[in-house]
DNA sequence: GCCATTCTATAACTTCTGCTACAGAAAGGT
DNA sequence: ACCTTTCTGTAGCAGAAGTTATAGAATGGC
């Protein structure tokens, strides 16, 4: 193990990045500028890219721990269930909850970058990408459900993923636009009759 | 009738608001960067100040211009069907082919500005202003279904106008995420099971 | 022809962006 | 004690943002 040479940093790398994190939430990537992350850490310029390299290093690592905590509790609400339907809900009804955890609302994942300038648009593409993985869950999920028997198995498994993926960014969208936890809530049950029988 | 003084524009300010509105759809507010505007109407700065103003000014009058033409056909088409299921099938499929009808895609009004700087906190005002009018619309058509008996008295339509728009915001997300015109359209049928009876 | 009026282009201004050169401070190695 | 290594704050960089002062060009009125 190689000690830790020279000056020590004068903060907590990990409270930092979360701090950050937050930052990034509450402003997108582009919103959130050096000198609010810089304050939300208390620390100056030189120090913030000592630690982290570049802002969008930065952005890549606080999306990384959104993914690892806040993001996590949905998916795998989804998959704890025992229905397929119970774990939708549950995944939506834990959306709403992160939705509604941050101001001012939505999800990091959906709403971090959506216009962005050419020169940001690497941070952009590693939104979409976790945006794809959050599909591919819902759709494993769905295909489980297929398998012992819940889902007919004729289910079209990316037609009802892509739509519960809809559901999630409309919720994020709405809470963005101020919307209450009881009219987030109430986008779920409609959404749920997708899994009805023809 | 007060002739016109001085010496005449240079360009068609009809034509350059409709090139401005192209561009503000495509990078939203904060992406579209003065040059763009300015170059889309092929000026300089000082003719695009003394036409419209200033930035914002610009982005409002090409808000107001996108909601009379382009934004205009979903909403008709909600309108002149007969039936609330065939009203929200016709808006919805409209939202796709508007979504699609430019790059990078997906609804003015919807996308234009979602992050922002503080100081743009009044163009995301005006955009938020016009999509509360498009969930009044909706609410609007499910009243006249609920009156003409083809919904039952009891409907929430809060409820269901808001989820109706959450699938508005659904395709407008996924059209900038780069969805094909078939998953777009995937998204409709199970959406309008939310109209099915208990 | 000359005036007032209005648009246009050149060129710049102010402010802010992400980022960094520099010098000093705080630690371990020897 | 001294060197190396690493973090820290001060101060400022180059570039781009939205905007505008200035001077010239093009029109109608008289």
């Amino acid at each position: 193990m190689a000690t830790a040479r020279g000056r020590p940093r004068g903060f907590d790398r990990d409270l930092a990045l979360e701090r950050l994190m937050q930052v990034f939430w509450a402003k997108g990537y582009e919103g959130a500028q050096l000198n609010d992350l810089t304050a939300a850490i208390g620390v100056k310029p030189p120090s913030f890219y000592a630690a982290f390299g570049s802002k969008e290093a930065a952005f890549r690592e606080a999306i990384d721990l959104y993914i690892a905590t806040i993001g996590a509790a949905p998916m795998r609400a989804l998959d704890a269930a025992a229905t397929v339907r119970a774990g939708l809900r549950a995944m939506l009804e834990g959306s709403v909850e992160v939705a509604l955890s941050a101001k001012p609302g939505g999800c990091l994942l959906i709403l971090g970058v959506v216009n962005c300038l050419p020169v940001n648009e690497a941070a952009r593409a590693h939104l979409l990408n976790a945006r794809r993985k959050t599909v591919a869950l819902v759709a494993d999920r769905l295909r489980r459900g297929v398998a012992n028997g819940e889902l007919p198995a004729g289910t079209d498994i990316a037609r009802l993923a892509a739509f519960f993926h809809g559901i999630m960014q409309a919720i994020s969208f709405q809470a963005r636009d101020g919307a209450t936890r009881a009219e987030l809530l109430a986008l779920i049950d409609p959404a749920l009759r997708a899994l009805d029988p023809d």
